[in-house]
DNA sequence: GTCTATAGATCGATAGAC
DNA sequence: GTCTATCGATCTATAGAC
């Protein structure tokens, strides 16, 4: 049972950036400590698990995020192609375009990647499952629609790799702009 | 300088897959030698500068791979068309139908991303500007043919993170497809 | 060239003062 | 609730036997 608190809620970007920037082997404690302002004394009251504790509240704030900002709109919107446009919109402010690493991408390896596999696989599903839906919804056959929900996907969590691996924030605006193009069209 | 010989190259794709697997902070010595079936003494021998050094031969070895399967066919095949085509065969090949992770995207966090920065950022620079280059040999603008290139290039670094993360490599295959597809038209 | 032993540093986690 | 002190484990890297 997660612990509740706002002093507890405020850490949890701060630690999610730094497992973003070192990934879950190399955010050791003194790391997080120092992003966060607190001790290690405090990082274990909020989070008596540590570490795995500290990533699985990031994932779970992540996933939070991504249901209200995202999913939510692709499934509830009366209109499917204007809510893909909002998610287009709504990921290129979370990777502050393409200047953010993806924190998934980070998790791929280690243990972290064990342990946390139900999570991730989840999110992913609900990304594929909420697009597919929105995709139909405008019109695709249900068949074309999984597939380039796939591909916009992968297109979205390749993006930000490329983009900084150049060290050019442009190309990822550039990337979204073309599959927004390809899914509903040039930008509203 | 870095040494050669063949019980020391044979280490290297074992090395490779420990990085992929574990990342480079994950990938302890213990884990790199018992991969190997060396002892830390022997792996020292090899690379007298430790960890950073198998990183690095692991990171030229993969340089050298592309250059002689894919840019050194996209730069010189006389049907640039067939090239790239030729290029997704060997992408599907590196990557395991999708199965294997992505090297670079694991070196996204931490110290590695730091200093291997600049032979990540060539890497990909020149896959850009040799799909580029073919993707305009083919008949497209220079401009559409640039930001394609980046589209594809992202789309195949985050293909093999969605398909391992959905635990579904057949997300891996698809997305290649409509990737080849949108570029060079579907396989010949 | 390959091994074992070990140094020196850092890690995650705990205990206890305040 | 926040801190410091500290434990035991693990890590990278080195030294030296064979």
């Amino acid at each position: 049972m997660p612990k509740v608190g706002a002093a507890r809620m405020e850490t949890i970007p701060v630690l999610a950036e730094v497992f973003r920037e070192h990934g879950y082997e190399g955010a050791s404690l003194p790391l997080l400590g120092k992003a966060t302002g607190l001790g290690k004394g405090s990082l274990y009251n909020f989070f008596p698990n540590g570490k795995e504790e500290m990533l699985a509240a990031v994932l779970g704030e992540i996933d939070d995020w991504f249901e209200s900002n995202v999913f939510a709109t692709l499934r509830g919107a009366p209109d499917p192609a204007c809510a893909v446009r909002a998610m287009f919109d709504s990921v290129d402010d979370y990777f502050h375009s393409g200047r953010r690493a993806c924190l998934i991408g980070v998790l791929a390896p280690g243990d972290a990647r064990d342990r946390f596999a139900g999570p991730v696989r989840a999110y992913f599903a609900r990304w594929v499952a909420t697009l597919t839906g929105a995709l139909t919804r405008s019109g695709r056959a249900d068949a074309d629609a999984a597939a380039l929900a796939k591909e916009v996907i992968a297109g979205i969590q390749g993006a930000p790799i490329l983009a900084r691996a150049l060290d050019d924030p442009d190309a990822f605006g550039r990337t979204m702009a073309r599959l927004r193009a390809k899914t509903v069209g040039p930008a509203s």
